[in-house]
DNA sequence: TTAAAACCTTGATCCAAGTCATACGAACAG
DNA sequence: CTGTTCGTATGACTTGGATCAAGGTTTTAA
């Protein structure tokens, strides 16, 4: 398909793989201006794709930027004092990772290559400056980081009051949710994750997530085969982790 | 004592309010010029005393300010589909509650008061019309956001690993961290929240509550009368939630 | 291609914490 | 002041999910 005639001068090859780009969920909700974008762009360094298990960032690291993901998955994690890691996010495309270093120039938790990777680097010095000059930028920073505490204080519910059942079918749907809004198909996805990882972060043992997922497809609520999960029925799936049909938000982390 | 002598023509009694109050972690920790905290003072709005019980904001009102605590405590909770209440923060004073109203403009929690309670409310906008102007104001302002973030993760790495005696470990030392930051007693301190609200908030029943702290006391680790708690054997709770010696933060959310 | 390693599944057993029941003290509205 | 409600404590019992064990499958790397 050939790419849009009318460009403005400023809006260069790098303006549009921004717009194409993970980065979507940053800017292109506030539709800043094609010369906005393209000064966005600039500040941007593409990095060479990472491999599966590679680390991004080393909890303890000096924080220097934030990440984008453009393609693949990282999950984020720290290691606790007693040697074992604790998994506290998975971060899909156009999803924001390290956020959580801004506070004392540190980050406290590492990111990980769960397939091959690509993000994009923000230097977050540049990132601040840019936002200072452009105030919807800002305000998104700000808006991003919101969201995100919100639906950290969803898994928060989800990890004090949920049963398994409640958890795993809250956990795929939140995937679903988030596959759905980038485009892809929300009843058929591939988990980049493994079982024990998915169970690291819920607070399950591996296997009760295994027995789960069996279960939930015994009861045809979604087909299993390896990594690849279908959801076939999503009113019940929904009915499970308590989602109100009129409200997608709540108790889906 | 005295009041300080070298003011500027610009720090005014508002001013001084400022820098006695709940928002020095927002503001001071940057030293901002005297003239700044001015500009910041002048946007807030001072309100009347919360009565315990009474409501800040609700779930789902319009968003429109973050509130400093100025005095008292607030608890912040969402009412799930089934109808339970789940509280996800308590707040003390010099502490931000709303924060995660900014991403789409509504607050995806409640906020109410858990004694009587003084708050200082921050009309947003305007905060973001400042931040624009004063560089080091919107550095802090993410700098508060990546903090609760990070605060957010610990959390969930207590709830989902933590047994009931970490949790409650866990919970006692975070508040006698926050007590001892703004210079009150780290060891003895009254909790103005009920065991009910202790065990909602930690994933626990009333009851485990009720009985780790009681076999907290018969093992002397702390002296509990009713809401008072003093802890006698700090050292030994830190081991309990798995604090290394050298190192404040990790492990302890 | 193949051996080793990592991952997944299922069954059997166990225990930490939830639930139920009861009682007593503190707070509080009338 | 006083009855009612709320909060706290403690014991008895139950249970969801962890742990242990073992076998099958997929992925990886040589």
């Amino acid at each position: 398909m050939p790419a849009t005639h009318t460009q403005s001068r400023f809006s260069s090859k790098l303006s549009s793989q921004c717009q194409n780009c993970s980065l979507s969920a940053l800017c292109l909700p506030i539709a800043l201006a094609d010369e906005d974008i393209n000064r966005l762009d600039q500040i941007i360094e593409r990095k060479r794709p990472l491999k599966k298990g590679e680390v991004l960032f080393h909890q303890g690291q000096p924080f220097s930027s934030v990440f984008a993901v453009r393609t693949g998955t990282l999950k984020t994690f720290n290691i606790t004092s007693s040697g074992e890691e604790q998994i506290t996010g998975f971060y899909c495309p156009s999803e924001l990772v390290g956020l959580s270093g801004i506070d004392d120039n540190t980050y406290p938790i590492s990111a990980k290559a769960l397939e091959t990777t690509t993000v994009c680097e923000i230097p977050f010095s540049h990132l601040e400056n840019l936002s200072a000059q452009i105030p919807s930028l800002k305000h998104q920073m700000f808006k991003v980081m919101s969201r995100k505490i919100g639906d950290d204080q969803q898994m928060m519910v989800l990890l004090g009051k949920k049963n398994a059942d409640e958890k795993v079918a809250s956990f795929l749907l939140n995937l679903s949710n988030r596959f759905k809004k980038r485009g892809y198909s929300a009843t058929s996805f591939r988990l980049s994750m493994s079982r024990g990882e998915v169970g690291n972060y819920l607070g399950l043992a591996v296997e009760t997530v295994s027995r789960v997922i069996t279960r939930f497809q015994k009861n045809e609520l979604i087909q299993v085969d390896g990594k690849e999960i279908s959801i076939i029925d999503l009113p019940e799936m929904q009915k499970l982790v308590g989602v109100a049909p009129d409200c997608g938000k709540i108790a889906q982390f």
